[in-house]
DNA sequence: ATGACCCATCGATGGGTCTCGATGCTTTGT
DNA sequence: ACAAAGCATCGAGACCCATCGATGGGTCAT
């Protein structure tokens, strides 16, 4: 016996009617601004950024947090490869401030942490 | 010569006052419910399930993906230990549903992704 | 030019994540 | 009781990530 004759109505996914909201490309997107912003400290940053009416010196986040000069370079690169924060920089400073073009559904999810 | 002598203004953490919005433990529960959703296979689910208006047979899930069953599990799993979703079953059917009372702060980031 | 500072990058390391096959538990129908 | 189905868990393998010390490039004041 095979079992669509013994167990017509048990056959996987006839359970329910799954509909996918979003393709596979899109949920990729998402998925990568959300691994971008899913850490303690670059939740820290983006919504200090996202605040500030001015762009904010990296030496002030090394200040600020309890974590070597390269790991806070290695959290700010994570959220500009993103595109999430843009850099300036004035003499030997480096500025970062929150990118003023994200896309709306980018950005709805920056608001959505405050 | 002692740095501040010499730079007074140049001094780590000077350039600009920098803000923290949150405490550093808000930040980590905000870190983890995005961790829970950062993968691509879970963003699909949660905002499927978002969508459904009945509970969802994780047999569909299992046949919609292109997934072995025990990852589907394993996503299934990471979004309920972060309270996202809930599960019941009925017989040898397992069902999920979003999480009816989840706090506001979560459920705006969840929303934002749609 | 030299020294001091800021910052990015490199290399290494320890821990976490995604995926799978194998296995076991529970429920159902015979 | 037995076989089959759904699902969770386990163990393993490949890969990614956060963190650090060390290093180097760029800028400014002396």
């Amino acid at each position: 016996m095979t079992k669509l004759e013994v167990l017509p109505d048990r056959e996987r996914g006839v359970c329910c009617t799954v509909d996918l909201e979003v393709p596979a490309s899109r949920a990729a997107e998402i998925a990568e601004v959300l691994k971008a912003l899913a850490d303690p400290t670059r939740v820290q940053i983006i919504l200090c950024l996202r605040e500030a009416k001015e762009p904010v010196c990296v030496c002030d986040f090394t200040a600020t947090f309890d974590l070597s000069q390269p790991t806070i370079s290695h959290h700010m690169a994570k959220l500009r490869e993103a595109g999430l924060i843009e850099a300036t920089k004035q003499g030997i400073w480096g500025y970062y401030r929150l990118a003023p073009n994200l896309p709306a559904r980018v950005r709805r999810i920056v608001e959505a942490l405050a």
